[in-house]
DNA sequence: TAGACAGGAA
DNA sequence: TGAAATCCTGTCTA
């Protein structure tokens, strides 16, 4: 059997998915590469250098990158490859920002010729205060998150040792047990990525980004850090059911008690020693370019560590804000650090740069998470509607796509095989839900759907009187949406992979007893959708899903369907963490 | 003073 | 590229 890696001179490296080395090698490059492209047979990595200093950050060597890359490389590594490699890991730390005993802050750096760069590029000028004879650079000190971000952009990626304010005290412990008398004990790579992100001490340990897929405890890291740094907190979520999660996970696995956790949301506005806010209401301005309203939250206590929940969501604005605390600890929890704006440059300078993940089939292994099998339907569509499309515009034609009733019949087909199954179907145009609730008698939810109704629904889904449920957009943000060992997805968005994430976080947490998972997502054939469907397979395969693609045709005969039996609805438990 | 709801934002 | 959902604020009602 050859290698299955080939390594091209233009940065990129091509993995051949039908090979036997293909997840060992994978496991490897997915740490310094980024995914790009991931069709069939031939999955698409690319070398950046961010992505080689996020490598670099989380303690990879050169040595051990190309050691990795020569073990499966089929032809031998391009010369510039290498080159790269060791030049931009050789980069990270070789540009530091201190503080001196003065108090002033300086750029200094061992290399004399980065330094005549840095000074001389029109960029970071701005924020130079003068230039030290020739061994560092006094920057000014109010821009330090602003000439991290100017350095990042001209290729030096500056290491942040100019230390933390302390903040306000505030000590507690986890407790042995939760409040319901279960065992809580940190997993070890949950222990192991608090250690990371602190190592170093004062000045370096205090700033980075741990990612961890859905479902493998966020909140627990988060609150290990707390607790280790010590100090009060301000933490940061993406919307209010956020909030009350993290606040019931803090009361059930520590001795906070309650009355020192706020809550600062549209509804309350609670400053306490821990504090968890919106990132809505931070961006919040009373009129159209006038200043933000909730700014003051920043100030209102003198946090020692501020944690950003779900950080690849960050708002612009909340960017800006951060640039002006870089003296603070800051924490990113994250399931991917992939943005689709670009945004990641400045995740790497303002939050901080990657200092520990998990591969997810890692924790799958370990039956941490639950075992997820992705499989995408290619479902065709009539003369009729094909002849509509063809002559719709582009707009129309995804639409269209994405609403195709041939979609009923592969719905149907599931349904059947999988009767014994909890499934949710997901999607993301109200009238077609509204038609596939009516068509096959399922309870639908949406937004609309009041909030009592919603919760009725839920737990009848819960404890097995309803075997199925169709849901709209809710489905990404609800937190107590029930486990499901069967997801359909018969629309979704433009390719966002981080909606891709949320759907399948959903049906990712752990089971007791069968710990199966199966996600449908059904594809108008030779139509637009199926770009969009490549698009959202980048991040499943990126995190070591095997994604499986059927005609309908071919879906009808593939043994898949005799599966039925390996997924009994009473199998569904309690979920073993109930992380975000 | 709580809750319901409309309207705007991103 | 578009649609749907959320969050926040302000106003009205009881």
């Amino acid at each position: 059997m050859s290698k299955p890696l080939i390594i091209q001179s233009d940065k990129t490296l091509l993995l051949e998915v039908d090979n036997a080395e293909f997840e060992e090698c994978r496991a490897i490059i997915s740490r310094f590469a980024e995914l790009e492209k991931s069709p069939e047979y031939l999955h698409t990595y690319r070398i950046s250098p961010l992505s080689l200093w996020n490598a670099a950050s989380s303690a990879m060597s050169a040595d051990l990158i190309i050691e990795g890359m020569e073990k499966y490389a089929r032809y031998s590594i391009p010369k510039n490859v290498v080159n790269e490699i060791r030049e931009q890991i050789s980069r990270y730390g070789k540009v530091k920002l201190v503080k001196e005993e003065s108090g002033e802050l300086v750029i200094i750096s061992n290399e004399k010729g980065f330094l005549q760069e840095i000074a001389n590029h029109r960029a970071v000028q701005p924020f130079i205060q003068e230039r030290l004879a020739n061994d560092k650079i006094v920057v000014k000190k109010e821009y330090r998150g602003h000439i991290k971000q100017a350095l990042i952009k001209i290729g030096f990626p500056v290491e942040d040792l100019a230390g933390y304010d302390e903040g306000n005290k505030y000590g507690f412990n986890l407790r042995p047990l939760t409040r319901d008398g279960k065992k809580f004990g940190m997993r070890d790579y949950q222990r192991a990525s608090i250690e990371v992100f602190h190592a170093g001490g004062r000045n370096e340990g205090g700033s980075g980004v741990v990612v961890l897929p859905c479902g493998a405890g966020k909140t627990i890291v988060g609150m290990g850090v707390m607790q280790i740094i010590g100090a009060e907190t301000l933490i940061l979520v993406t919307n209010t059911l956020s909030i009350r999660q993290w606040k019931n996970e803090i009361l059930d696995k520590t001795d906070i008690p309650e009355s020192d956790i706020g809550e600062y949301s549209g509804e309350t506005k609670e400053i306490k020693p821990i504090t968890i806010a919106t990132y809505n209401i931070l961006t919040h301005r009373k009129r159209k370019g006038s200043d933000f309203t909730h700014f003051h939250i920043f100030s209102a206590n003198n946090w020692g560590l501020i944690v950003y929940d779900e950080v690849h969501l960050l708002p612009a604005p909340v960017f800006r804000m951060t640039s002006e605390l870089q003296a603070k600890r800051r924490l990113g929890l994250t399931a991917t650090l992939v943005r689709e704006d670009g945004l990641e440059e400045d995740v790497f300078s303002l939050i901080g740069p990657k200092k520990y993940d998990v591969p997810w089939k890692e924790l799958e292994s370990k039956s941490w998470i639950a075992e997820a099998k992705c499989v995408e339907i290619r479902v065709p569509m009539d003369e009729d509607l094909r002849l509509r499309y063809s002559i719709s515009d582009d707009r129309e034609k995804f639409r269209l796509a994405s609403e195709n009733p041939e979609k009923m019949t592969a719905i149907q087909l599931i349904l059947d095989r999988y009767k014994e199954s909890h499934i949710l179907v997901i999607g993301q145009y109200i009238n077609q839900l509204e038609t596939i609730a009516e068509r096959f008698k399922i309870p639908l939810i949406t937004g609309k759907t009041p909030l009592s109704e919603r919760q009725e629904l839920y737990s009848a889904f819960r404890s097995g009187s309803i075997k199925s449920l169709v849901v709209s957009k809710v489905a990404n943000f609800s937190i107590d949406l029930p486990d499901a060992n069967i997801a359909v997805q018969v629309s979704g968005t433009f390719g966002s992979r981080q909606e891709e994430a949320q759907r399948l976080g959903r049906i990712l947490r752990p089971k007791q007893g069968n710990n199966t998972a199966t996600f449908f997502s059904l594809i108008s054939r030779d139509t637009s959708e199926e770009r969009f469907g490549q698009n959202r397979q980048l991040f499943l395969t990126e995190q070591g899903y095997e994604y499986e693609i059927y005609t309908l045709d071919q879906f009808q005969e593939t043994g898949l369907l005799s599966e039925a039996d390996r997924f009994p609805a009473k199998a569904i438990s309690e979920p073993v963490v109930s992380g975000v």
